[in-house]
DNA sequence: TATGAATGAGCATTCATTCAT
DNA sequence: GATGAATGAATGCTCATTCAT
């Protein structure tokens, strides 16, 4: 959608008129999609909270491997924030309140700490790893993918190794490789 | 200062009508010392940036253990974004242009640059570790800050399951108790 | 225009907000067709200046009476002032400035000196006159609009009595009755 | 006085606080000499109307030359006009109220008056000239002064035109050099 | 009495939202 | 439905004026 473009550049200040302008529409058909320059941010951010919802419930259902799971899971979810300057970005302003949809919140809440327990269960993460840690993670992913001085990939090196950190001292084997 | 807290509660977005009613003054008086909301949020920062700058070099400074010094930096940082919500919140504020004096930065730059490489090459730093992966970190850390739901020190734990991550495997000793 | 009665009751003190009220506007829509009070004053000026340039030209066009070419023109010219206390309100106010398009200006300028050098070599303008006594005339006339307790017409009357002084001695014929 | 110097340069929209600067006091001190920025704007331009009074005064009481009296008077107010952009600037503005104290507004007048019909009694003056005709032709002569770009003495020339033009078709005798 | 920091009403301008066409 | 001109509440900032020191 335009409006992706325009938050993307602008952040939260983006101008109605400017998404307007972008989807070459006037402001009036943008109202009647979203009531609410609220509703619009809201739904930018539902959407890309659903790609990763997706991902994220595919991957609590595996039984093979927990700890895979969960890495490919933050992998997939910085993917969408590192591609996403527009969510990234709304996602940063901490005062914005970010309105999703209780019931998405709550799902993606037990599917994430089904992950987290698990890999924790599987003697694959460190003991005291904890379901806030995972949103702190992000937060510094989705700024880097902002600053528009910085190195393109530097989020993938830093996702790798705090990763690489949060495992179990003793649990072993190769990172996902992307 | 009455600032800190309004620009904590709302972020940028205070308002200077606000700033002025909590600190029981006119407005005026707030634009006597400010020239600008501008010039106030950004002597905000420049003070937390400045208190901290005040810690790095000091560390910066010290011959013995460049991984302490690296992370005692750290998690004075932490702990000055973590008390400043004010500053977490307008850090986080992506597109919010931060005018901290040139010099300053450079300063800080440089300072934890030599942080960082005096560690890595101590062999107590993971060598993949960049001067950009600071950053990422703080950021997260600022965010549970001001996130309200969050278990207040949630970020300690954090920080010390990164900073864990961070060192060299090779690496040896305790993590400073905070 | 509604700004027009405004500024001629307020001069350049006006308030938009009063502006908008007399046409019946909200603000916004002052905004929409003028981006800033400035330019409305400007555009105000403008306008007037240009119906005055209209007539300047015609009139240095003609061949046959160069003081009467001259003379018509400052009749018009104090007609519009007259007619439009919001643009004698505005030019009075010396420290305003007066930012009419330079192009404009020029040719203002430029055609009235071709005005008032045709007439003095045609000897009918007494050789000592020069172009800037045209804007002193004119201050004078604008200035009588403006304060309310003048006879309405007194400018008529002024204008007649030095144009007469500015003709050459030895120049004739009847000035134009209006 | 310090506030004749700024309102020379900035005309109305000086400020109290530039008038305190420039006279070397504190804004309290100068409150305490005039209650209101109008109350000193009155007051400048009050000075200036009683030293024209006086040599008006002066005038109206000779008996020998109604012409020369009315003409000295003139080139008196101009003079004082010209050596005082504050007060011409001030005049200038249409809309500020010149609130003069009101014997003084009509000693002025009268006394102006006697001069004009003076002259005009002993046929000297155009009979179709009018008191109303004085202040139109000192309006532009402050104009003159206050505009940056005009030649220095520009009024002089002008004054001495003007009044040429207003002396009855059969008068004699020189103007008054100066 | 002099000072100048503090005051806060006032004003230009912006931008989310509405609604007549 | 779509449009975009119109709306006006909200906000940053200024400056005449006051008053505690």
């Amino acid at each position: 959608m335009a409006a992706r473009e325009v938050f993307a550049e602008h952040g939260r200040e983006a101008q109605m008129d400017d998404v307007a302008r972008r989807a070459q529409v006037g402001v009036g058909t943008v109202y009647r999609h979203f009531p609410t320059k609220e509703a619009l941010i809201d739904a930018l951010v539902a959407e890309a909270f659903t790609r990763l919802l997706v991902v994220a419930k595919e991957q609590a259902q595996r039984d093979d491997d927990p700890w895979d799971a969960l890495v490919t899971t933050l992998w997939a979810g910085a993917e969408i924030l590192a591609g996403d300057r527009a969510v990234s970005a709304i996602m940063s302003e901490v005062y914005g309140p970010v309105n999703v949809d209780l019931d998405l919140q709550l799902e993606m809440h037990e599917t994430t700490n089904k992950l987290v327990e698990r890999a924790r269960e599987a003697g694959a993460l460190r003991p005291d790893v904890h379901l806030d840690d995972i949103p702190m993670v992000m937060c510094g992913i989705g700024m880097a993918t902002c600053k528009p001085h910085n190195v393109p990939d530097a989020w993938r090196r830093h996702l790798a190794i705090v990763l690489d950190g949060l495992r179990a001292v003793n649990a072993s084997g190769p990172l996902p490789s992307s």
